[in-house]
DNA sequence: GGTAGACCTGGACGC
DNA sequence: GCGTCCAGGTCTACC
């Protein structure tokens, strides 16, 4: 079965998929050069599909390994539409990029757009994953997570989609502690699972909500596990980007862009971007580190 | 509000 | 092969 979307222009598939290393997360996976995108996905239904996303002009295709009904098609594009951020309007953000020679490759190649999981639920566990750890042990926790608790595509396959809330809600600390090695993590996905497992926390309401950004932001940092990093990176998830998700990767680019070498804060990083107002975030996902043209 | 120490794992390094 | 050290954010206790 094949669904073509369209996609609010500029839009670029590969752009999306290379924007971060969500990608490299089960149950997503890519083709080498980045330019399709893989995912196991479980679906309302209770069934497991493998989906496939390509490039087509002004959009993408997604091929299903399985004929869906109208109910699952709708669920499916509603999934890759937030997926992929096909409405994303980065028209303003894109305007002040033109000023600005370190960004001004981002309306050009239409970066901007981040890949989300389908549910923030996902997208919160990972985020905690990545905390306090190399991005290889990222990689490692969430392939045990998903290889030891996701819901086969079919009996005798390995393909996995990424597991339930509430599925992980029945387990118990000591497994995932050793079955999934999220060491001292696993009280906090454990937690987060139970919460939004028995209603007590519903992420996803705040894909769409317009409370204010600080209040949000609030919401975040009570989750156990969800420090000041892992909340700016999920508000930029949610489309909020007037914060900068600052880990030691950041302070060591701001320290080499704008204080030759010397060890920098938090608020320093913060600062370098301050003037980018509700963009900043963006601004600092977006910024040519590399180049040698000055800002 | 700021700071120190603990948490857990894998990788690098020295022996 | 083994032991030690370090990096990576967040939480908690304490000042």
């Amino acid at each position: 079965m094949r669904l073509v979307k369209s996609a609010r222009q500029p839009f670029s598939l590969p752009a999306v998929i290379r924007s971060h290393g969500w990608v490299r997360l089960a149950p997503f996976a890519s083709d080498e050069e980045g330019n399709v995108l893989e995912r196991i996905e479980r679906l309302e239904s209770g069934r497991v599909v493998k989906m496939r996303v390509s490039a087509v002009e002004r959009g993408v295709a997604i091929e299903v390994d399985l004929p869906l009904d109208a109910s699952e098609t709708e669920e499916l594009s509603c999934k890759a539409r937030w997926m992929l951020g096909l409405d994303q309007d980065l028209t303003p953000f894109y305007a002040r990029c033109r000023q600005e020679p370190k960004l001004a490759h981002v309306e050009r190649t239409a970066q901007g757009r981040i890949l989300r999981s389908p549910t923030l639920f996902e997208d919160t566990v990972k985020t905690i994953l990545t905390t306090n750890t190399a991005w290889s042990g990222t990689i490692r926790m969430v392939e045990k997570l998903v290889g030891r608790f996701g819901l086969p595509r079919t009996s005798d396959s390995e393909d996995r989609a990424f597991p339930l809330p509430d599925q992980l809600a029945d387990m118990d600390e000591s497994t995932l502690r050793r079955e999934a090695g999220l060491g001292y993590r696993a009280p906090y996905v454990l937690q987060l699972a139970r919460d939004v497992a028995d209603g007590s926390l519903d992420l996803e309401s705040l894909k769409g909500t317009e409370i204010p950004t600080t209040e949000l932001r609030s919401r975040l940092l009570a989750i156990k596990g969800v420090g000041d990093y892992a909340a700016a990176n999920l508000l930029m998830i949610l489309g909020r980007y007037d914060s900068i998700p600052v880990d030691s990767w950041a302070l060591k680019m701001v320290s080499r862009e704008w204080f030759g070498g010397e060890p920098v804060t938090r608020a320093q990083v913060e600062e370098a971007f301050a003037h980018w107002g509700e963009w900043r975030g963006l601004a600092y996902w977006c910024w040519d580190w590399f180049s040698q043209s000055s800002a």
